[in-house]
RNA sequence: GCCGAGGUAACAUAGAGGCUAUGUGGCGGACUGCAGAUCCGCAUACGGGUGUUCAAAUCUCCCCCUCGGCUCCA
């Protein structure tokens, strides 16, 4: 089966493939370093924490890169506000995203490049810019020179000379054009510095991307990712100047989440509806967040509600509760052959179908929910070793992408069974000499002590939530 | 104004010219001492109007509505 991707750049499906080999080169947009980082940005984190498990999983050799940027101007205010000095804010927030992420199940990327930690190279690639006529300087700042490249607004499909005439920009004295964009700016009083050829001041918001993708990835890579919100100007801007830079075409596949919303707006820091990750963490299971996220196309928006949440709890507990069964039969089932082991081929061929098609989760998490309803019905008719196994390697597949359920019973589990078996032979008894006054009261207990007991046909199972 | 994404049953999401979806919720069964879990069944769909077709949620054309971007933003 073969990949296919849809690339913001033609608008269309396309086929994947890398530009040499099966390596695989992946840039995906982070954080500005100055706060907390809220469920949009988990969702941007873990929808492309998916893509690139998905490319391993298809046999690339991807490096991953996710950049901070620390030298825009909230990072500036913020470390003005707090006094303290840009580097300690930065390792600070580099440290709680880790956090956060980490938390969701959002595994390492290669490379971290840092902003503040590129000047060097971020004034060179300036000053090459300036020097093949692509940016000038002015006033002690420099601009890239919208009209010396040929190719304008190929990512967001404007067309140069609308946007000329629509310009809701003020326009600022120093630059030749309105769409002209900073490279580097000025410093203001009291905000740090770097020196360069031009004046005492700070790279502007675009080039730094430009420079650490290119540094890391090479001046043509294969995959580049952010939330829609950055087609315009960001990434444009990011392709106008990676191309006039190095001459070459930049990025082949461009890919752009969805926003978080919430109610109908998207959440953002600006409009201060954002909650963050470790606020919706602390009421919901981590796994149950990352379900939530992953239940909806990528490209699609997601409205961010707490009845979505519970639903998203729910949803997931059932698959969770089919696998559960599946490790609890494995137990004493049987060795024998039977067909489910070809179910459960099938099962993964369609989970791999749907995530063929752009990164399809909702559809893989579709056959995931038939592939759990006839898991069930199958431990319920006498099940094998290998068919049960076969469940097992399915469900193991799935959560090397989705990464949502929990494939081994906890040593906490392991510790308390010989406790709880001497616990549900008790029981039994008591159920059995019809004293369910006494079995109600053990069940009730236990589960307040969060130990969930539950009766089926092959006798008491029990788990602890 | 320009660019883009959408409108699918009660709700949330997939899909896509014939094979009628997935989850949550609802109703009715099975299994249970009860509870839970699970299974079976039922109901409620493709914004509106045109056309093409043997056949249209899916393709044409037109219209209506929602949202996002165009300014910092994953």
């Amino acid at each position: 089966m073969t990949l296919r991707v849809h690339n913001t750049m033609t608008g269309q499906m396309e086929e994947f493939s890398p530009l040499e080999g099966n390596k695989v080169g992946m840039y995906v947009c982070g954080i500005n370093t100055y706060d907390d980082s809220h469920m949009g940005h988990a969702k941007s984190a873990v929808t492309f924490d998916v893509i690139r498990r998905y490319l391993v999983r298809k046999g690339y050799q991807v490096t991953y890169v996710i950049n901070f940027t620390d030298i825009e101007d909230h990072c500036i205010e913020r470390t003005i506000k707090l006094g303290i000095p840009l580097e300690q804010l930065t390792e600070k927030y580099i440290g709680e995203y880790h956090r956060d992420m980490g938390a969701l199940g959002v595994k390492r990327a290669d490379i971290y490049p840092v902003a503040s930690h590129h000047m060097k190279e971020i004034i060179q690639a300036i000053q090459k810019l300036i020097d093949k006529g692509f940016a000038y300087e002015s006033g002690g700042e420099v601009y890239f020179d919208v009209m010396a490249v040929a190719e304008f607004g190929k990512l967001s499909h404007r067309k140069r000379d609308e946007m000329l005439a629509g310009a809701r920009i003020a326009v600022d004295e120093r630059k030749r054009g309105p769409l002209d964009f900073v490279l580097w700016k000025n410093k203001k009083e009291g905000e740090p510095f770097w020196e360069s050829p031009w004046s005492e001041g700070r790279p502007g918001w675009h080039i730094e991307c430009s420079v650490m993708s290119m540094k890391y990835l090479g001046e043509s890579f294969e995959v580049h990712g952010g939330g829609t919100e950055l087609v315009f100007p960001h990434h444009e801007n990011e392709i106008m100047q990676s191309e006039a830079l190095s001459g070459k075409p930049f990025v082949k596949y461009w890919l752009h989440g969805g926003l978080m919303n919430v109610g109908s707006e998207k959440m953002s820091k600006s409009l201060n509806n954002f909650f963050t990750i470790k606020d919706v963490l602390k009421e919901y299971d981590p796994l149950v967040v990352r379900f939530f996220l992953l239940n909806t196309h990528y490209r699609k928006p997601i409205d961010f509600n707490q009845k979505a949440l519970a639903e998203a709890a729910q949803a997931l507990g059932r698959m969770q509760n089919a696998l559960d069964s599946a490790i609890a039969a494995l137990k004493t089932a049987p060795e024998g052959t039977d067909d489910f082991a070809e179910k459960a081929a099938e099962a993964i061929r369609k989970f791999d179908g749907a995530m063929d098609e752009d990164f399809n989760t909702r559809d893989a998490i579709a056959s995931a929910f038939d592939f759990s309803k006839e898991l069930n019905k199958y431990i319920e008719s006498g099940p094998t070793r290998s068919g049960l196994e076969a469940a097992m390697e399915a469900f193991r597949v799935y959560d090397g992408i989705l990464s949502v359920f929990r494939l081994e019973k906890g040593t906490q589990e392991h510790m308390l069974a010989p406790l709880m078996d001497i616990i549900i032979d008790i029981r039994q008894k008591a159920r059995a000499d019809r004293d369910f006054r006494l079995a109600d009261e053990i069940r009730d207990k236990l589960k307040a002590l969060g130990i969930v007991l539950e009766d089926s046909a092959d006798g008491p199972r029990w788990k602890v939530l």
